[in-house]
DNA sequence: GATTAATGATAGCATTACTATTATTTATAC
DNA sequence: GTATAAATAATAGTAATGCTATCATTAATC
């Protein structure tokens, strides 16, 4: 069996846990339990209980939670970045390509089965919840020397390269693509818990209006 | 001495911290402590060192060290709406109130003589890598029924109806507000950390860029 | 069948996030 | 000015967390 498995940086873990058993099962328990009981929650006690391990066995793929929690997140922007070069791929127009994008973004995250293990959806509400805690903290230049951060400056750079094609002289590309990253969970987020903070509705069309608003800012700032 | 106090909700401490020699060395303190070795790392065990008190002094004070960071950053958007109101208040053209808005979002945040135990540059910064953990958490709900964020929302509100009187059927406006008060701590926090995902530069000019890249957002999004 | 690698079982330790109790200081009321 | 109460300090204790270490056992590989 020939599955698709994406390369990640060394630093994110001890041991390669996509290779074997244990590796497979703490990947797909974790991410499992921490959308269950949040980041703060979640420990490996509570993870080796769940896939019947230890403690210590979980402490040789990963050199402690936080590491494990970058691990997930990598996996979700390098499987973002594969998704993206799908739908792009054969679009030709960089308008069209920038709004293929936005579409990635925006739409609704559903279980991929070319990743036997891992629960897209909730991993979708583990980045949404807990992404900023991955570089917002004090050892982020360190981590960021490590690399750990790649997955999610690639999918920035690819995007912002479509933004220059359609519009070369826009002068904050990087920032615009950065901010619609990140606001396009946290508007997913606040329409669940703040409505007050969002214009998307709780209902069934939370992506459609998604999709509009991300496209209303990218469009008109790019002036395209 | 009639000195200006901003009357937060209730629920955020036990008992009013302002009113008492304690109560502000807590707020002094943990501002500084908190800048300092970032949130996870901060204790009441080392707050009640640094002040000379104890924990269970502190916990008089506040539940817990998480309900201790909602009012910190509850004080600051406070702040932020009586600046806003301060710099909009005799401005008339709806386009220039706004414009005064980005202004004071994007401003280098300097110490407020106005408040004498509160450090704003340091509390900016606590903003800045701190303020999603008040709200990315799985009990947000009910915080959010306590009325934790209030603060927040009372801002978002308030250049919200700006943008109204500029485009009435712009139909993004909280979410465009939301995005911009977030992103612009965050391409801050990019600028000196993770500088691939922002084009503002870590230099003496970032807060002219970071106002130019959200006026640059804000005004075509909402085509005035 | 021997060797090595991976995992499990168990223990231990410093720190954290509290709670509880009692003593002491400080403020306020009479 | 003393009585009374409130605020704070001092100290202790506890369960959980985030590890590290050791040794036994099972599984993979040569």
């Amino acid at each position: 069996m020939a599955t698709l498995a994406f390369k990640l940086n060394e630093h994110l873990y001890l041991r390669d846990p996509q290779h074997t058993s244990l590796g497979q099962k703490i990947i797909h328990s974790s991410i499992e339990l921490i959308d269950r009981l949040g980041f703060e929650q979640f420990t490996f006690k509570k993870l080796a209980d769940e896939i019947h391990s230890t403690e210590a066995s979980i402490y040789r793929y990963f050199e402690n939670k936080h590491r494990l929690l970058n691990y997930l997140i990598s996996w979700y922007w390098h499987w973002m970045e594969y998704r993206i070069e799908i739908f792009t791929n054969s679009v030709t127009d960089p308008k069209e390509k920038l709004k293929a994008c936005l579409h990635v973004i925006a739409e609704e995250k559903k279980y991929d089965p070319t990743f036997e293990f891992v629960n897209e959806e909730a991993l979708h509400r583990i980045v949404v919840a807990e992404l900023d805690k991955t570089y917002l903290t004090k050892g982020v230049d360190n981590y960021n020397k490590e690399g750990l951060f790649i997955g999610f400056k690639s999918v920035c750079q690819k995007i912002s390269k479509f933004i220059l094609l359609v519009n070369p002289s826009y002068p904050f590309a990087q920032s615009l693509v950065s901010t619609i990253l990140i606001t396009a969970n946290q508007q997913l987020f606040f329409a669940s818990h703040l409505p007050s903070l969002t214009s998307v509705k709780a209902n069934d069309e939370r992506y459609e209006h998604l999709f509009s608003f991300l496209e209303n800012i990218v469009f008109y700032s790019i002036q395209a």
